[in-house]
DNA sequence: AGACCATATTAGCTTTGCCTAAATACTGGA
DNA sequence: TCCAGTATTTAGGCAAAGCTAATATGGTCT
């Protein structure tokens, strides 16, 4: 009925349409490793279940049914990524893997246990925000840090990227959420950020701070 | 290559083996609760695959290399069970069914967090061996205590039985691995035990006694 | 209009892992 | 020895999820 190849499908139809963006085929394939053709036919398949619905002009939506799976197992993957930075001090930039494979496997009584272990949190280690049993889903930033001015301060929320290799790279320049920072200067062609974290100066290019989001003020 | 249910089959073949039971085709499709003829079919693939040898005499039995992975399989299993018990405070009646999930795809460097953070265990919360990297087992008492006598002491070592309501019974009673006893009275068609347990006396029957097992002394 | 590129769909095949039903083999007792 | 009941194997099917290859659709550019 709800199968693991369902729930990453609608995961992803998810976090593919958040940013605006329309949810094509082609795309949707890109992001799940797999050919269109493949997903052509699971699209199908999910509008059978009345999950999604295709049209070319909004391209591939989630019905109510499927975004409440998408949350779901999303708020699983949260869960569990910050419960294994909490409880096993597991780097961040690690946990994304393990996550990725037990979402679609823990229990409601294990889901409790966890969000009350870690306090009802908001956000997991990357500042993404963890949709609620209700399926609401708390505040997240949109903007990101390469649109500020010279002279701004603010404070990053989230980092919008898995990668490991990039999270470490981030994470040893102190770029974590929660940090307070104020940009020093920015180079002429906007590709490269000069800031101030703590009592250390950082700099970081275009491509990193697109996906570092943040708050001003 | 190493599937979900390769694994389980090959896991339930050593768990079977254990005891000195020849493992036929029925009995491993009772406790997979899948049908005898799917069970030869799987076998035939797990010969090929040179895991396990199957003849008249000996039953199915596991190559080297098929024990290799039940064991791998096992050590998460336990693994993460001592986990969510220890890190998370889960009843130990609970983990057994999230542990079954979530044994298939443990990341190597997770297991090797857990095992750190656990100190190393040798026995999982229902007093199990958990096996090492190298493949040895810790080792384990086998005297289930409906074998003892009146005014032998002695201590718990495993209980062996995952069903929940039953551990949580066990449980109730205060006999947890570890738990230091005294039996105080054996009925005469050794039905019925009594223990002093701490400053406790309970009493137990005859199919409980024999899931727990004990070393004496 | 025609040519070309990207996107989408269809058909047909493969593997995994299960199923049922039927056929065969084995074993223990009368 | 024969027969019943148990154990095993074979054959044929089905659903999930992927694949390739071929075809359709739909612009955009010239």
């Amino acid at each position: 009925m709800k199968t693991e190849a369902i729930e990453d499908y609608l995961k992803n139809i998810y976090l593919s349409g958040r940013s605006g963006t329309k949810v094509s085929l082609t795309l949707l394939a890109k992001k799940l490793e797999v050919k269109p053709a493949s997903v052509s036919g699971m699209i199908k398949r999910l509008e059978g279940m009345n999950l999604v619905k295709n049209s070319k002009k909004t391209g591939i939506i989630l019905t109510d049914a499927g975004e409440k799976i998408a949350l779901e197992v999303i708020r699983h993957h949260r869960l569990i990524e910050s419960f294994l930075v909490e409880a096993l001090g597991v780097p961040w930039n690690e946990v994304h893997e393990q996550a990725e494979k037990w979402e679609h496997m823990l229990s409601e009584k294990i889901e409790d246990r966890i969000d009350q272990m870690l306090g009802y949190p908001t956000h997991d280690p990357h500042g993404d925000p963890i949709p609620k049993r209700d399926g609401s889903v708390p505040e997240t930033s949109d903007t990101p840090l390469n649109t500020l001015k010279a002279g701004d301060v603010g404070k990053i929320e989230r980092i919008n990227d898995q990668n490991p290799e990039i999270l470490e790279y981030i994470g040893k320049l102190g770029l974590y959420p929660q940090t307070r920072f104020r940009i020093l200067e920015v180079g002429p062609l906007n590709d490269l950020i000069s800031l101030e974290v703590g009592d250390e100066k950082v700099q970081i290019g275009l491509e990193v701070a697109r996906r570092i989001f943040v708050t001003v003020g």
